[in-house]
DNA sequence: TTAATCACG
DNA sequence: ACGTACGTGATTAAC
């Protein structure tokens, strides 16, 4: 028998408004769209999908009158108005399920309860199918049958009902819900009932007489106060049974096949709910599968391979984190056929490629998951990134994309890689057949250049340095392990003693009472969850009370113990090092990211934090490390055109102290320390597009002060202002912003109607170029001292990079040679208007490498 | 899952 | 009148 899945759909909208609407504010959209009851509702669809698993499927709704209420105005009187944010998501409800691909009906004047008494109706009378209704209405247990379950939902979780239990439970058959309502009635549709008759009562009269009927035929035998209230509402009773009855002849004209359910249609749902912005839900679209035709070769030797070129391949790993993942399989598509290789043949099928041009998406992943020399062609998740693409390192959500629905690779893996031959000959086919398409864009939007000279280059650089990891000894840290927990205790307890109370320091919300209410220290911004409790603030206070420092402390041992001395080490393999993952296809400037662990935010600033470092140790003798000096400064001061700036680079000059003296108007011998430090924030807040309001909060000046400070920067360097309202201009223009190499970042931020958005789109657009221009430089300096690297046979090896430093792991008799290839390689990589300077550090750790 | 916080350049 | 410095990732508490 073939069940069918009847879901009250009105029901299920009202719980997830109300679930969430008692609060007073409602999640909504950017926009401001109310989307609360939607995303609740979507969620209990995909819930009731997973755990029935239905091959049919259909959702009732209400809609317009209902005659009930046409025949007695009383019917749902009192009730409450629908709210009007929730009325507006009413629509969206019935989009959601076309895009499921869940057929839904509604038909005025009947209600939904009598759409699916109808339909369940049907069912009973046609031996093939059998029913199941989900709902939290009581009112539909009448319609339970020997071929027609009810689900109904609780406030968590919910009780299955068939006619063995109910009656069990009841003592009544289903089908005297009616009568049984009839007596209670029911408060929130407004049925009056016989006064002063509850559940209990009722259940007892239908038990003994059987039904309404039974109950006034032998109303004599029935005593006292009871007997008077029966008789006194019978008029009431028989109406309240008329309202109760589930109207089963609806005349609808469906057939069960029009709710056959077959999977959504991955690419509209997607767009709903992006516009809704149920970003959590995207992910886990359940995707139609493909009935066409994926053909495919799986092969069981090598011999069975016959390639043309050029060829795709695809390798999946079964973890996102390649490092701790093993291989699954590969597929491999040419013009003629596709292949799927099972694990144990990748790393032989990978040597059928030589000579060919090959195209993957993800080269770095396969570079260092089998360790193999493949030289490609063509990443097409690097230049889907440099086009704006999604590049993701999940290939998935380029295909949805490009209207190839298939699985995220979350959904695939919590499948336990289901059906693997299937998705993964898509994968390498979809490759194959868009790498060209993407290209073509690539070409017509000049990032040909970038792709080539920077970015397939860099993809061997990086899949090494990953390889090579950084040998991390958590042995270094265990004595500074130790005293951070000891100094939290003692720090814990004096703040506890200080506020007279114990609480969660580690919560903002908490700490936010005891600092803001309870011992009223000051005045901090009020946010969604408390009070603002983050270092600016509580800097206000630090004199105040001595709880401040406290908390100061505390949070800076804490971030240290969590973060870096308890989190690093779970990290380490079990070769004894760290490989991070380098995301290249991430960042909107160029930049490159690290995850998994991190290792662009290991503690420098502080001297305590800093000795996390002294746990990093190179595997041959030395940590070389080699920064570029003010970066930054040195690529505005050469796209600006700003003479003064660039002569003084030029001339070597300290650029703080500079700037220092020229604001003042001073000799740079005059320049006190504070003066080059607020001359250095100012610097720095120009590449940001700081207002005078920010850099007055950030140097605790009055906004007026920092004003001048600005305009005085302003007279001095006209070259920067210019180049900063000309950038801004020519973003507005364009919509984009380039490098000095070409990269591309589009800003749609300056086309939004929102002012705030907007100027933040200008300083995107300003700080992008500066920023951008430093990635493109550190990239190709890194690709040099690579290849000289590999040239000079060194043993020594480039583990790592933060964004304007990179780290060698280093032989100590390659050191000089080190030396000069690597000054040589990122002082000359691009000639500038200004010099590019940077500075050597060598340690046995990368703590003393500074 | 999201917000708050804080580590880095 | 508005809101107020660019680019990241990890952890925890709170929802």
């Amino acid at each position: 028998m073939k069940k069918v899945v009847l879901v009250d759909g009105n029901n299920l909208l009202f719980r997830s408004y109300f679930a969430t609407a008692y609060t007073g504010t409602i999640m909504r959209n950017s926009k401001g769209f109310p989307t609360n009851a939607l995303y609740g509702f979507a969620g209990m669809i995909n819930k009731i999908i997973a755990e029935e698993n239905p091959e049919y499927m259909m959702v009732a709704f209400d809609i317009g009158k209902n005659f009930r209420k046409e025949k007695y105005d009383f019917y749902k009187e009192g009730r409450n108005e629908t709210p009007d944010d929730l009325k507006l998501q009413m629509p969206y409800a019935r989009e959601i399920l076309k895009d499921m691909g869940i057929k839904y009906l509604e038909m005025a004047p009947y209600e939904a309860d009598d759409i699916i008494g109808t339909v369940a109706g049907i069912a009973e009378s046609d031996p093939e199918y059998y029913s199941l209704i989900v709902s939290s209405d009581k009112d539909l247990l009448q319609l339970i049958s020997f071929e027609t379950e009810i689900k109904l939902l609780k406030q968590s979780g919910f009780i299955r009902y068939n006619e063995e239990s109910f009656k069990k439970e009841y003592g009544i058959d289903p089908i005297k819900v009616i009568d049984l309502k009839s007596l209670m009635g029911d408060a929130s549709d407004n049925i009056p009932g016989v006064k002063g008759i509850g559940e209990k009562t009722a259940l007892k009269l239908l038990q003994e007489y059987g039904s309404l009927d039974g109950i006034y035929e032998n109303i004599d035998k029935i005593k006292g106060k009871l007997q008077e209230k029966l008789l006194n509402d019978k008029e009431n009773a028989y109406l309240s049974y008329e309202l109760a009855t589930i109207y089963r002849k609806v005349p609808l004209n469906v057939s069960f096949e029009e709710f056959k359910y077959n999977g959504s249609d991955g690419i509209a749902l997607r767009k709903l709910y992006e516009e809704l912005e149920f970003f959590s839900l995207i992910k886990n679209i359940p995707v139609k599968l493909e009935k066409k035709e994926n053909k495919f070769i799986k092969i069981n030797s090598l011999d069975e391979i016959v390639l043309a070129d050029p060829v795709a391949f695809y390798l999946e790993v079964s973890d996102l984190n390649y490092h701790k993942g093993h291989v699954l399989g590969m597929s491999l598509t040419d013009k003629n056929n596709t292949y799927f290789i099972k694990e144990d043949l990748v790393k032989d099928a990978i040597k059928l490629l030589n000579n060919k041009n090959i195209l993957t998406y993800d080269l770095k992943k396969s570079l260092v998951k089998l360790d193999e020399n493949i030289k490609c062609n063509f990443d097409l998740m690097v230049a889907s990134y440099l086009i704006d693409y999604p590049s993701n390192e999940d290939i998935a959500y380029l295909m949805n994309e490009l209207n190839e629905p298939i699985m995220t690779y979350e959904a695939f893996k919590k499948n336990d890689f289901t059906d693997l031959e299937n998705i993964i000959t898509q994968k390498s086919k979809f490759i194959y057949d868009y790498s060209e398409q993407i290209n073509k864009q690539m070409q017509k939007e000049k990032q040909e250049d970038i792709f080539q000279k920077i970015e397939m280059p860099l993809i061997y650089v990086l899949a090494d340095m990953e390889r090579s990891g950084f040998k991390f000894e958590d042995s270094a840290l265990s004595e500074m392990r130790q005293e951070v927990i000891q100094k939290i205790d003692s720090v814990t307890n004096e703040i506890y003693d200080l506020s007279g109370t114990k609480f969660n320091v580690a919560s903002p919300k908490q700490l936010g009472i005891v600092l803001f209410e309870k011992m009223n220290i000051g005045k901090s911004k009020k946010i969604n969850r408390g009070y603002k409790t983050d270092i600016k603030t509580l800097q206000k206070y630090v004199d105040k009370h001595p709880i401040v420092p406290k908390v100061l402390e505390y949070r800076n041992l804490y971030k240290l113990l969590t973060t870096y001395l308890d989190g690093l080490k779970d990290f380490v393999l079990s070769d004894g090092k760290i490989h991070t993952i380098f995301n290249q296809t991430l960042t909107r400037t160029g930049r490159l990211s690290s995850m998994e662990p991190n290792l662009q935010n290991i503690p420098v600033r502080e001297e305590y934090g800093k000795k996390i470092r002294l746990a990093f140790v190179p595997t041959n003798d030395l940590i070389l490390s080699a920064d570029y000096s003010q970066i930054e400064l040195r690529i505005l001061a050469h796209i600006s055109d700003c003479q003064e700036l660039i002569d003084a680079f030029v001339n070597d000059e300290d650029i703080h102290t500079k700037v220092a003296a020229d604001i003042h108007g001073i000799k740079e011998s005059e320049v006190t320390k504070q003066m080059r430090s607020m001359a250095k924030a100012v610097i720095f807040g120009i590449v940001y597009g700081i207002s005078g309001f920010g850099l007055g909060e950030n140097l605790h000046i009055s906004r007026a002060e920092a004003n001048k400070f600005i305009e005085k920067y302003y007279e001095l360097y006209p070259g920067v202002k210019n180049y900063m309202t000309n950038i801004v201009k020519e973003a507005y223009e364009t919509g984009e912003v380039k490098t000095m190499f070409g990269r591309i970042r589009k800003i749609k931020e300056l086309k939004d109607p929102n002012y705030h958005t907007r100027t933040m789109g200008e300083r995107m657009a300003l700080n992008t170029p500066i920023q951008g221009t430093s990635a493109d430089i550190m990239k190709m300096a890194m690709i040099e001292v690579y290849n000289k690297i590999k040239e000079n046979n060194l043993q020594s090896k480039m583990i790592l990079q933060v964004h304007d430093e990179i780290i060698i792991d280093a032989k100590k008799e390659e050191i000089e040679k080190l030396k000069v290839i690597i000054k040589n390689a990122m002082e000359n990589i691009v000639t500038l208007k200004v010099p590019l300077k940077i500075e050597i550090n060598i340690g046995t750790n990368w703590y003393d490498a500074k």
